[in-house]
RNA sequence: GGAGAGGUGGCUGAGUGGUCGAAAGCGCCGGUUUGCUAAACCGGUGUACGGGUCACACCGUACCAUGGGUUCAAAUCCCAUCCUCUCCGCCA
């Protein structure tokens, strides 16, 4: 979320970012809200001292008489200091209520447009889409002649959207995964397995609001936990609540979680198989940056995620997200579309990975904060998060970019000797 | 799942109704001393919000796991929840 202060002192800013992002939040409503909070607050504040001074005195008083007449003055300060509470607690609900509906900022260069039409190319990978000499088959048809993914079954156990892999498939997600890690690890990135569930409030500070109309994420019942829609929200909040030192930035971390995503709303959209799923397993990238090396960390991010496209040989662009298709919390968006032969009519891009600087909007929330040698109080830190592998998607453009005339897959060579194999099929 | 113990500042750990934002020690920062380092000594050292200042200083309020309650007054008493530790059971 945004500061408090900042939202009053530059509401035209705000509003003008918020049109540009799609965002209905009521800003005039905030601004209004905002000052009757701070007037209550002096308010209670000032009953409480009233209060308090009142309580100091009853222990000096000096006859029983004295005592009475002071206990109730406090009896009668303290109730009206809990009804003004009462109103102040209200209003900071209403607040948060409109406040977390109000997007980040936008990065100046990020292209201004109402949706992902609007996006701009910034570039390509090294490799070009594959030409075929046959029809090349998408990864449906791939899956089933080889037997490597089973959408019946999934169907039938837990529901639509969901899948058995199986096989080779199995070991080309190991694989990916393999190949991901040992990737960032080399590049100073702590790995970790997080949890699948996050508690309510970690993910409504990364920004994901469970339980909302058109919630993407499921809520586990009768308790405060959700199943993660990706690792960056366990991985945002490793640190929540947390005051570091200058100098540990910047943390580069990685974590393997699944995701889960209900995809409401989402009916129609090209879905075909494992592109749109309920369930999927993702290695992603996370940082906590200084608010000056969070531009610079991003297009790292983007850099690490060409490179393991480039490295897988796969055909990519890159697009700079439009202000309307940034969502909440980022500030910038870099998607990484990879060529997949079997989509549309003939091949098409697909988004595969995504990278965004949130700068301080989840860090605020999630109370992630850091001091500065020699200076009083606290800074918010920025955090940002790419994907390295979506393994469903990236399963995707391996089958259908290394199909072979025969019907069987060439194993990317960056991956053989995770998979102890060069061919699948 | 059962039984017990406990959650206090960066850490250890006192504190059982007002004089407590909280002793002491450690750590950290600044200084004195000193060939250097160390030691010793002196001083300082939480966060947020609001007021105040050019900026400091300073003032107010809140915060001792979380949420309620009792009381003029709660770290301290009561209730609920969460979490941690030990033992037992169960289990991969």
């Amino acid at each position: 979320m945004l500061d408090r202060k900042f939202i009053v002192e530059n509401a035209a800013l705000v509003k003008e970012n918020c049109a540009r992002r799609n965002s209905k939040a009521d800003i005039d409503r905030f601004v209004e809200l905002e000052m009757q909070r701070r007037q209550m607050q002096q308010q209670v504040d000032e009953l409480n001292r009233q209060a308090n001074e009142t309580s100091k005195l009853i222990g000096k008083a000096k006859t029983p008489e004295e005592r009475e007449a002071l206990k109730t003055q406090g009896r009668e300060l303290r109730d009206q200091c809990t009804a003004a509470g009462e109103k102040l607690t209200a209003l900071e609900g209403d607040i948060d209520a409109v406040q977390r509906t109000i997007p980040n900022m936008s990065h100046p260069q990020a292209p201004i447009g109402g949706d992902d039409q609007a996006n701009l190319e910034v570039k390509k990978g090294k490799h070009a889409p594959p030409k075929f000499d046959f029809k090349p088959l998408d990864h449906v048809e791939l899956g089933e002649k080889l037997n490597l993914i089973d959408f019946e079954a999934g169907a039938k156990t837990t529901g639509h959207g969901f899948y058995f892999l199986k096989n080779d498939a199995v070991l080309l997600e190991l694989a990916l995964q393999q190949y991901a890690i040992h990737l960032l690890m080399g590049e100073g990135f702590t790995p970790t397995i997080t949890p699948d569930l996050a508690r309510n409030e970690v993910l409504h500070g990364t920004g994901y609001i469970p339980r909302g109309p058109e919630t993407q994420i499921y809520s586990i019942a009768e308790s405060d936990l959700s199943l993660v829609a990706t690792a960056e929200i366990t991985l945002g909040g490793y640190l929540a609540d947390t005051i570091q030192e200058e100098d540990v930035f910047p943390i580069k971390m990685c974590g393997i979680s699944h995701c889960y995503r209900t995809e409401a709303g989402a009916g129609g959209r090209a879905s075909r198989g494992l592109y749109r799923v309920h369930q999927f397993t993702k290695v992603e990238m996370f940082a906590f940056t200084l608010p000056d090396q969070s531009d610079a960390m991003l297009e790292y991010f983007c850099d690490l995620e060409c490179r393991i496209f480039d490295g897988l040989g796969i055909a990519y662009r890159v697009v700079d997200t439009a202000t309307g298709d940034l969502g909440g919390p980022a500030y910038r968006k870099y998607d990484l579309e990879a060529w997949m032969p079997g989509r549309g009519n003939g091949g098409e891009y697909g988004e595969v990975t995504s990278t965004s600087n949130c700068t301080d909007y989840q860090a605020r929330r999630l109370g992630i904060r850091y001091r500065k040698k020699g200076e009083k109080g606290t800074h918010f830190a920025h955090t940002l998060n790419g994907t390295a592998v979506a393994l469903s998607r990236a399963i995707i453009a391996v089958l259908e970019n290394y199909q072979q005339a025969d019907g069987t897959i060439v194993v990317p060579e960056v991956l053989r000797k995770y998979m102890g194999k060069d061919r699948i099929g």
